[in-house]
RNA sequence: GGCGACAUAGCCAAGUGGUAAGGCAGAGGUCUGCAAAACCUCCAUUCCCCGGUUCGAAUCCGGGUGUCGCCUCCA
């Protein structure tokens, strides 16, 4: 059994071979800071941080790079309207981004590289194209030439025929180009913009060099996965292939890796379209399609619901059949934190993020390793993830709702520690600390004696007061069931 | 116009030649003062349409139709 993977470069799906047995070289196309980010990140990101949470947990060591584009006439210009320079811009929405990964659990990168840090690493890549015949220079600027690569298109499936004639609707009249497909990798200098010297005059990088240049410095000539949104096939990563590869002569990445792009409501969700909603939005409950807070566990479950290469659609029931699942999925997630001591279980075993694999085989761990061989196959995945939690929600109900004590404590336990284990490689995890602070502001004592009263109440057979403590008790999130025995037990949702 | 992806129950979704996983929602029942919760049971003779191959197809082939994406900044 293997792990395979769908490469945008074969169009098919391969067995994954790293480079160096047991050790996997990633990098990922990070954001552009200029803005919060948006849903279609947030798929982008989980998608990654799954695989590689799922290599780690496979026993590979994984070194994982993620750039910031810092450098960007859209911080630019949002440097200009706020007064402001780009590297402040920059700042502040790179913290931002680590808020919204942080709040859906998605683990940090081993590094993240930006531009403004390789500006050095940038210009010698160039001047390495230039002295091989892949670039020119024109009026302050610097072209690659795509001419010059014979594989240039093999990414995204196109010829350079095409190119040209798909040329149509661009104004070429104001590019010193050499040939409209060209794209460039240094652009000279304009009035009152921040430049960088270099052999070719002041500037900035254009907008592929820069991958191109961090990866080669952070990971080497060759890496084994390179992953981005779908919609970076072309012209992105088609350019840092022709860049990277005409520098070194070698493939760039051996796999190449395309998440499906995100809609809403059926619609394409993009920043050009202005319909786009972000991390935070959705989070906090400014999202207007469901304007509740959304717990980031649900989202998380959402996202791999689906698979990483379809495309995915944020809508009103998807979110709250999300957030269901996520409450079925949390009952078992919880239920060793809950009930483990009361049943004589070994101390927690419970996996930190980011463990490699707690427990042994089991048919459960076979069929997960299966689905998710089989290129990350998340949805397939979560069946079991789920018959293993559905077994374990329906003793917590048990026990929590009438008090019967399971039979088969042993296999339970093993069925816990395996659902955490699993969970926890999709990057699923509850906190029970969390979870008590509901019906904050009511202690125990105080709700043991709200029920108390209502039992009384009750006794006398005054319903509308019982009703209306049951009512005060379910505000603040403690739901009380009465017994057949005349007995009643509460717990917090 | 060029290139590509996808079409499975109310919704999300698996399935890649052997007779439709899983989740959500829904229905009935048990329990209950009642409601919620809980528990049990049920819930696609059928996989966009039309042909074809095959003993057998959601799965393969051909032709339609529809939706979406990329080709320009975008994860």
């Amino acid at each position: 059994m293997s792990l395979t993977l769908h490469n945008t470069l074969t169009k098919g799906k391969q067995p994954f071979t790293p480079i160096t047995p047991g050790r996997v070289t990633m990098y990922c196309c990070g954001v552009t800071v200029y803005d919060d980010c948006h849903l279609g990140h947030a798929r982008s990101y989980l998608g990654w941080d799954v695989l590689r949470r799922y290599l780690r947990w496979r026993g590979y060591v994984v070194h994982y790079v993620q750039n910031f584009t810092d450098v960007d006439d859209k911080i630019l210009n949002r440097a200009k309207a706020e007064g402001t320079t780009m590297a402040a811009v920059s700042e502040r929405y790179i913290e931002r981004y680590f808020e919204d990964m942080r709040r859906l659990n998605v683990l940090d990168a081993d590094e993240y590289p930006r531009v403004t840090e390789h500006i050095g690493a940038i210009h010698e890549l160039i001047g390495q194209l230039e002295a091989k015949g892949y670039a020119y220079g024109a009026e302050g600027d610097v072209y690659y030439q795509v001419g010059q690569f014979a594989d240039y298109g093999k990414l995204s499936g196109r010829s350079q025929s095409t190119l040209e004639a798909g040329a149509s609707g661009r104004d070429l009249a104001t590019t010193a180009k050499a040939d409209p497909a060209d794209f460039a990798l240094w652009k000279g200098a304009k009035p009152d913009e921040p430049a960088w010297d270099s052999p070719w005059g002041p500037g900035r990088p254009g907008w592929h060099i820069e991958c191109s240049a961090m990866i080669r410095a952070r990971l080497g000539a060759t890496i084994d996965i390179h992953g981005g949104g779908g919609d970076l096939v072309f012209p992105h990563h088609e350019n840092e292939i022709a860049q990277s590869q005409a520098a070194s002569g070698k493939p760039l990445a051996h796999c190449w890796l395309h998440n499906g792009m995100v809609t809403v409501n059926g619609e394409k969700m993009s920043k050009s379209l202005g319909n786009f909603t972000t991390i935070r939005d959705l989070l906090d409950g400014r999202w207007a399609e469901y304007p509740q807070p959304v717990d980031p566990m649900a989202v998380r479950l959402f996202v791999l619901q689906g698979h990483y290469r379809k495309p995915l659609d944020f809508t009103k029931a998807a979110i709250a059949a999300a957030l269901s699942n996520w409450q079925t999925l949390k009952a078992g997630l919880l239920f060793g934190d809950r009930h483990g001591a009361n049943l004589g279980w070994p101390a927690p075993t419970s996996a930190p993020s980011s463990a490699t694999r707690q427990t042994g085989e089991t048919p459960w761990v076979e069929r997960f390793q299966a689905a998710m061989d089989d290129d990350l196959n998340t949805p397939r995945a979560l069946a079991v993830v789920f018959e293993l939690a559905k077994g374990l929600q329906r003793e917590h109900n048990r026990l929590t709702h009438g008090g019967d004590t399971p039979e088969n404590s042993a296999q339970l336990c093993q069925q816990w520690q395996t659902l955490v284990d699993l969970a926890q490689v999709l990057g699923l995890e509850a906190d029970l600390m969390a979870e008590e602070q509901t019906g904050a502001g009511l202690d125990d004592g105080a709700i043991a004696d709200l029920v108390q009263q209502r039992q009384r109440a009750r006794q006398h057979r005054d319903f509308a007061t019982a009703d209306q403590i049951r009512d005060r008790l379910a505000v603040v999130g403690v739901t009380v069931v009465d017994q057949p025995d005349g007995e009643t037990r509460w717990h917090r949702q």
